[in-house]
DNA sequence: TGCGTTACTATCTTTCCGGATAGTGCTATC
DNA sequence: GATAGCACTATCCGGAAAGATAGTAACGCA
């Protein structure tokens, strides 16, 4: 794509990724949750530094683009589990792209400040 | 990751990965790049709606990312042409695997929504 | 002289976002 | 009765980000 290879362009597509995982809070959450169903005070609590009010926002925005799901269980106090969906682990190529650039950005970012130094 | 694979996990490189491309901004002014080395008016005409003082934050943080190179010419006025590094143009496969998913992405959200209507 | 050029930057204002905190309602338990 | 539990939500406030606009310096040109 920025390489010249006149790929056939969507940017929207790659905004609407960029965004279903953009902020401080989503990958840390779906981290979380990758390690099994969870509670909402369970990932309050592995999340750190997390306010019930955000994490209520970003599980409501990662409900939305279907990436977990949510589940009411009829007890009391009323209790709600967060789950991964299959779409939300589709993510996993992805994140591993993610990944990888993101090490060797590191490593490219490290070597010239270590240069420089 | 997300699906259960125990895989060595670095979340902070995931999160560079993300900061480096996230925001209105970035990935047009790279698409604009990609085209073709630019000066700093040429890349403000093709990015609609960008103010100067965001292009300009915006090439920074490109910049010090090494995404992008910034070469200044000795004219008058003066000029400054920006170019895609060997680093930005890494982000290729990336950018694949973000295209992807977020078709993709757009399909399940579209599909869902259409059954709902 | 006046205006344009170039790639920014400064400043004031507006908008947005998140922190901090308190609150909700009904049951369960002490 | 007092307190806790649960998953949120409301509200006030301050800080961050961005919008809107003006400005910069020195050359080139009419």
């Amino acid at each position: 794509m920025l390489a010249g290879e006149g790929c056939p362009f969507n940017i929207l597509a790659m905004k609407d990724a960029l965004e279903a995982l953009e902020g401080r809070w989503k990958l840390l959450i779906m981290l979380s949750l990758s390690m099994g169903n969870k509670r909402f005070k369970q990932i309050s609590k592995e999340v750190y530094g997390i306010t019930d009010k955000m994490l209520s926002k970003e599980l409501k925005a990662l409900e939305m683009n279907k990436l977990i799901k949510r589940e009411v269980f009829d007890t009391f106090p009323p209790t709600v589990e967060y789950s991964i969906t299959p779409h939300g682990k589709s993510l996993d190529k992805l994140l591993h792209e993610l990944y990888n650039w993101g090490q060797e950005h590191r490593n490219i970012i490290m070597e010239k400040d270590k240069i420089a130094s």
